[in-house]
DNA sequence: TAAACTTATGCGATTATCCATATATACTGT
DNA sequence: ACAGTATATATGGATAATCGCATAAGTTTA
């Protein structure tokens, strides 16, 4: 991972918003995102799946759904990266958790909910 | 200064290294820069002109050269941002600096030498 | 003011990126 | 096996980003 690949990825807003939200939420599904960034979901698959090949984001499937996850073993100054922009620009994720919160149906797993 | 804005701005390598190379040379001029990257400088000059007008450089003429700084008004997660790739990434610029340290004729204003 | 130097910008052409639609693949329950 | 749901991908077209070149604008020195 090259800064310059990181930053090419998190320079598009759906792949910025899944990136923080997932940061913040430890691990979403292709549909929750979808509802929570207001977005179709092949347009979400397509960005969550370029995050993926570059390392950025781990997936996990269970049963229908496929859980994206920060991958832990990104460097230092990658994390760093996003977890700094995540704490201190939380307005940008509130609308979204929002539309998270107002999801019906959200896969069982998740039991804490959006705050 | 939102994330999207940043991200976008460290998505071209031109401008990347730009921004890691003024980040820790303090300031740099257009033929500087031109001579690290061995870019030619109407390419140098324009990617500069973008940082500029997003406010992540500022600029400041002295005779015939234009020097350009990190703006220390940027928020704290986008310095640190840039710290944090700096810092963790000093291979990236190593080849920038030896290029620079080869520049003959560089403007009088640096005291300090290339590292 | 003329020449040399540094920096900035206008322009057309190329390239990269993103999108929506349609469709394929994978899993679950009946 | 079939229907329903979730996810992934292929395709072609639209949009945006970047480039090199030419040239303009600003500064210094003669």
């Amino acid at each position: 991972m090259t800064p310059l690949t990181l930053f090419k990825l998190l320079a598009d807003e759906t792949r910025l918003l899944s990136v923080l939200l997932i940061a913040e939420q430890q691990e979403l599904c292709v549909c929750e995102l979808s509802c929570a960034l207001q977005q179709i979901q092949p347009k979400i698959s397509r960005h969550l799946a370029m995050l993926r090949k570059a390392s950025l984001l781990l997936d996990r499937r269970q049963g229908q759904w496929v859980y994206y996850r920060i991958n832990p073993a990104l460097p230092d100054w990658a994390k760093s990266c996003i977890q700094q922009t995540l704490a201190q620009n939380s307005a940008l994720l509130s609308p979204l958790q929002q539309n998270l919160c107002a999801m019906g149906e959200r896969p069982q797993r998740l039991s804490a909910c959006c705050a």
